[in-house]
DNA sequence: TTGACAACATACTCGGTAGTATGTTCATGA
DNA sequence: TCATGAACATACTACCGAGTATGTTGTCAA
């Protein structure tokens, strides 16, 4: 089934709103974007919109699922080479912090949707809608999970418990959708040394290796 | 000048109404939350609201400000206390994450501002209250921050770029306020040891000592 | 006792927003 | 070439939410 040029025009189109709905998303969280917004930054009207999406709440939800896809393609292939945990941790961290840096908007609605999901604040619908995508979502998460239960193992991590470690470290690795911004004439080379600081401190929390508290 | 009784009942209701507000601005973010549900969920009307703040913004700064009240209070006399880095940095975090957890709603207000004001998306008056609030938070930020400065000098900290540190560990340490949920028939000593896993996870951050990246 | 005011509740206005109903244009396939 | 439908724009409705205007009630001070 080879695409005709108007299903090609009308996929571009589609991808088109779903980076202007990422972005205002983004800049004014679910609640604070109009669809007017979104027409807004692309120039266009609501007709637009609702021509390719049924409603607010799907429109988020299929910008939600391309922030997630990107991710998966991404570090999915990583998470199934053998081999010992450390160095596939970090190729996995590294490729995850990128990712978030270079697809911010999309990450941010991945943020602010797992969010609501978390306190409930959607309507039935919209709730049946996220569920599917909070699973892809947690399905993610456990990528690296393996990961660091194989490194504990390994002895090449220490941490107490599983499921506060795996919060911290994902707040970590996540945390450039909030303070970072790029630059003006940043090269590849500058963004990858910013992720390996992001890295190297996740990391950090994973090792032991320091006197205990108190 | 000693409080009348009508003062004390006066400022009780206000704060009834911060905590209030504070938890729905949690739940549901600032746009989110309308001033009905506030009053909604303190089984009153609009009318009492507007009759202790003159706007919604006007209630959310206060809320912001009580938060960063309680930190300063916490935390500011531990920061003046002479001596090492290292035992003070603990002192101070741990002090500021069994903050995030026990003031849970306030340190959200605190958190949904501050992006707030990141992304400028609020009109000019509100840049305004906002602007102290702030800077007020960036005051508390550098009782840290000095911190980690004395530690990098006496040799226990090791980092590269300051700020993307300290965002890197305050992200850390707040994480609490999204991830950390009171459980029913929880003691000190749990909420403790749960402070001290995030504690001891920002400090691995802050120590190098393992092998740098790639 | 009374009147003045604090502390609300009630009843509105009005702008913005999600969603719908209805044009309009233009490419394409028969 | 022409009819059809995709891809929009325009025009509307209905509702919700911020803010206001105006009651109502209890309390305290004189």
């Amino acid at each position: 089934m080879s695409l005709g040029v108007r299903e090609q025009v009308a996929d571009s189109s589609r991808a088109d709103i779903l980076r202007a709905a990422a972005k205002c998303f983004m800049e004014r969280g679910y609640a604070g974007t109009s669809i007017d917004d979104v027409a807004r930054s692309l120039g266009a009207t609501k007709g637009r919109i609702y021509h390719h999406f049924p409603s607010k709440a799907d429109l988020f939800a299929e910008v939600f699922r391309a922030g997630m896809d990107m991710n998966y393609q991404a570090v999915e292939p990583l998470a199934d080479v053998p081999g010992p945990a450390l160095p596939r941790w970090r190729k996995m961290a590294m490729t995850h912090v990128l990712q978030m840096m270079v697809t911010k908007p999309f990450q941010r609605v991945v943020w602010i949707g797992v969010e609501m999901h978390l306190r409930g604040a959607t309507t039935p619908e919209q709730r049946d809608a996220l569920r599917e995508l909070i699973d892809y979502r947690s399905n993610y998460g456990n990528l690296f999970r393996a990961t660091l239960l194989q490194g504990r193992e390994e002895g090449v991590f220490e941490f107490g418990d599983m499921s506060i470690t795996n919060q911290l470290m994902f707040m970590t690795l996540n945390s450039p959708i909030f303070w970072y911004t790029p630059r003006v004439g940043e090269t590849r080379a500058d963004i990858e040394n910013i992720a390996s600081q992001v890295v190297d401190y996740a990391l950090g929390g994973l090792c032991g290796k320091r006197e205990k508290s108190r």
